[in-house]
DNA sequence: AAAATTGACATTTTT
DNA sequence: TGTCAATTTT
């Protein structure tokens, strides 16, 4: 059966998913339908007689080449998973897997995420020496994200440090130096790190022409999805893979482009018809996803950014409500406010129709615990990734002490789990494997192993392990009959939420055929395909850039104040402005029908211990009022400074508020930052004693509903 | 050398 | 809050 192109898509979609030759841009505004474009270009190909595995998918997560593999699959009646794709990363390491040899390495090569890159860092620093005992010597991790920062954007260290350091260029020639031995480490112990990838994925194709020959002549069609959030190497890999005049799509959306600070280059987007002579370029400007009212607003924070390519969204959902802005008094009412909003939407939507959205994943903290309370369940994304949770990465190093014996790293960490075994001893016994050809036998192994019957254990089952490579569930359940009992031991104290995250690697696992197919994607990417079905019955909490490319009926965005939204240190540089604006558009744009946009009027700031007050986001304070509604209280919020009257509190008996209660019935107070001079009445119940003078308290009374978890501080 | 303890500190965003 | 580095103890 033919798909009936003409009536499923709008004349600027068709012509996007009929161009098949030669190099195409297509600048898709948000909600355009671009997803449905390229997974219908991906049926037509196939229809057109195009092989699928000739055909290259290159998406920003692996979530998303999924997703529109699976799409066009249904649409075409069968199986797409030929096609191939993933992330610019994913893509690399496969091809590098295999030329491994060619470019000189003979015992292959492992991938370091980030904690690994930073324990050799540590590593290295302790060897040469440097930072020791100055409190104010930068953090590795600290160094590490400007050495990345400066191969994204193609600077040397030194000038990114002036740049955007400029207090650690006292430290400059100390630097400089890890820079080297962090280079020299990685090169020793054949490791790359995820810049590493793609620039030796460069080498490979500049350096050797049959390489490049075999690339092109394979993927005759290429299509790159998010390309304004590409960086320098990945436009010039795409140049490469495609040739300039090849069969290449990108798609993108200036107007998103919200990566800047790992390197993106809106630029790649807008010099594509430069660099591709002869570009077809397609405008999808109509709006399939927003209703009117929300769509007039984000054409609003379009309007206040300045525009490159001209863009002017217009829906086709004339009706709805507009926008709604929400002043709750503190952090603590805001995550009330969401809460008593989420049940109202929920009653419209199912909850994983409902998403809260923030800058970054720990303002979404005092939520959780409100959500955690109320025991409404949510999924979310965002901030620490599953595969970097160290009991994750645990598990994941024993398994890869077998499939990639020479990875030192995996050996340091797995040796490091045995009683008795640290770093040096670890490093020792690396060595005698190395000698021995990793798991042949040697006498200084058996004499460490006659000392310590754990170790001797874990050797035996390692060389079981090695005959199969093609079970990675059965694999990952006898590696963790042995590391159970490690971490009841190593991590007595949450436990349970430790051994639910090992339950979700085994079925994520479980969904894979070989071992090393699972291992790599768990470093490469966030792949969770369990939690990418966002499960039914959960509320999505997700940061903004975790966010992008999807879509809900319902979406509020929290802590629109300044500091946060933008954070702190944009602030200051005017380009960073512009990205959190943009980073607020994506946001906005995620909304089908409602919008909420929350400004609280203080934020608990973990330093002092006290709510600060703060001004709302200078982006809300620039939108026309007419395009939002305000949300109208149910009375005054218990902080505001208008409030008047006495409180008098419930306090638990056997606490130290007991006495307090007694020798003063009617307390003056202020709320926490001393925003409030009045006193109050009203009812209410210490959560949480801080004597002599900070209580948490649950309130309750004149129109509030309850305020839970705020700070109460008395003056004397 | 390894393990346990204390103290300090810093918080974007991701492959 | 949790994490990291320097410390003391075993």
């Amino acid at each position: 059966m033919m798909i009936d192109y003409k009536k499923s898509l709008n004349p600027a979609q068709l012509e996007a998913v009929t161009a098949t030759q030669g190099p195409v841009l297509v600048i898709a505004g948000a909600g355009s339908g671009k997803t449905r474009t390229i997974v219908y270009r991906l049926a037509y190909l196939v229809e057109q007689g195009v092989p699928p595995e000739n055909i290259l998918l290159l998406t920003f997560t692996r979530k998303a080449a999924n997703q529109m593999l699976t799409r066009s699959g249904e649409l075409l009646n069968r199986e797409m998973g030929k096609v191939s794709g993933g992330t610019f990363h994913g893509f690399s390491y496969l091809l590098l897997k295999k030329f491994s040899s060619a470019l000189g390495f003979a015992q292959g090569f492992s991938v370091m995420d980030a904690a690994d890159a930073e324990e050799v860092l540590r590593t290295v620093r302790s060897e040469l020496k440097i930072g020791q005992k100055d409190k104010s010597f930068p953090r590795n991790r600290t160094i590490l994200s400007y050495m990345s920062k400066a191969r994204n954007k193609e600077f040397s260290l030194q000038q990114i440090l002036e740049q955007e350091a400029l207090h650690l260029t006292e430290y400059l020639e100390d630097i400089l130096r890890l820079e080297q031995g962090y280079f020299l480490e990685k090169q020793k112990l054949s490791l790359l790190d995820f810049d590493d990838l793609l620039f030796l994925m460069e080498r490979l194709l500049v350096e050797y022409p049959e390489v490049l020959e075999y690339v092109r002549s394979v993927y005759g069609y290429v299509m790159v999805d998010e390309y304004q959030d590409t960086n320098l190497v990945q436009a010039r890999l795409s140049r490469l893979i495609a040739s300039e005049l090849g069969n290449i799509m990108v798609v993108g959306d200036d107007a998103q482009s919200i990566y800047g600070f790992r390197g993106a280059e809106v630029g790649n987007i807008l010099e594509f018809p430069s660099t591709f002579p002869g570009a077809r370029i397609i405008r999808l400007e109509q709006n399939y996803r927003s209703t009117q009212p929300v769509l007039d607003l984000t054409n609003c924070i379009l309007s206040n950014m300045g525009q490159k390519f001209e863009k002017d969204l217009f829906s086709t959902r004339r009706e709805g409500l507009k926008p709604e802005l929400v002043k709750p008094a503190s952090d603590m009412s805001q995550a009330a406010a969401v809460l008593s909003k989420v049940a109202e939407l929920s009653l419209k939507y199912p909850l994983h129709e409902i998403a809260v959205l923030f800058r970054a994943a720990y303002h979404a903290y005092p939520l959780e615990v409100e959500l955690n309370k109320a025991s409404i369940s949510y999924q979310k994304f965002g901030g620490m990734k599953f595969s970097e949770a160290a009991h994750i990465k645990d598990v994941l190093s024993l398994m890869r002490m077998v499939l990639e014996p020479a990875d030192f790293l995996a050996w340091k960490r797995g040796l490091s789990l045995l009683k008795g075994i640290g770093p040096k001893t670890a490093q020792r016994l690396y060595q005698a494997f190395t000698l021995s050809g990793f798991f042949g036998e040697t006498d200084e192994l058996d004499k460490f192993g006659s000392k310590n019957t754990q170790f001797v254990r874990l050797l035996e089952l390692l060389r079981e392990q090695k005959k199969f490579p093609d079970n990675p569930r059965a694999f990952l359940l006898s590696i963790l009959d042995f590391y159970r009992p490690i971490l009841e031991d190593k991590y007595l104290e949450d436990l349970p939420r430790r051994l639910s995250g090992l339950e979700q690697l085994e079925q994520i696992a479980a969904g894979y055929e070989l071992v090393d197919v699972f291992l790599a994607d768990m470093i490469l990417e966030n792949s969770d395909p369990v939690g990418a079905q966002a499960r039914e019955d959960s509320l999505v909490l997700s940061t903004i850039h975790s966010a992008k490319g999807l879509e809900w009926s319902a979406v509020l965005i929290i802590d629109l104040v300044e500091d946060r939204f933008p954070s702190r240190r944009a602030m200051l540089e005017p380009e960073e402005m512009d990205e959190e604006q943009r980073l607020l558009y994506v946001a906005c744009t995620r909304a089908r029908d409602y919008l909420g946009l929350f400004v609280p009027g203080s934020i608990y700031h973990r330093g002092s211990g006290f709510n600060q007050s703060v001004r709302p986001s200078p982006f809300i304070r620039e939108l026309d009022p007419g395009l939002y509604r305000r949300h109208q209280g149910s009375r005054q919020m218990l902080s505001d400074n208008s409030g008047s009257g006495l409180i008098s509190l419930g306090f638990p008996s056997g606490t130290a508020g007991e006495d307090f209660a007694r020798s003063s019935k009617i307390a003056p107070m202020v709320p926490a930052g001393g925003l409030c001079k009045h006193k109050i009445f009203g009812r209410g119940k210490i959560v949480q004693a801080m004597p002599p003078n900070k209580y948490k308290v649950n309130f309750q009374g004149f129109g509030i509903k309850i305020i839970s978890g705020d700070y109460l501080v008395f003056e004397d």
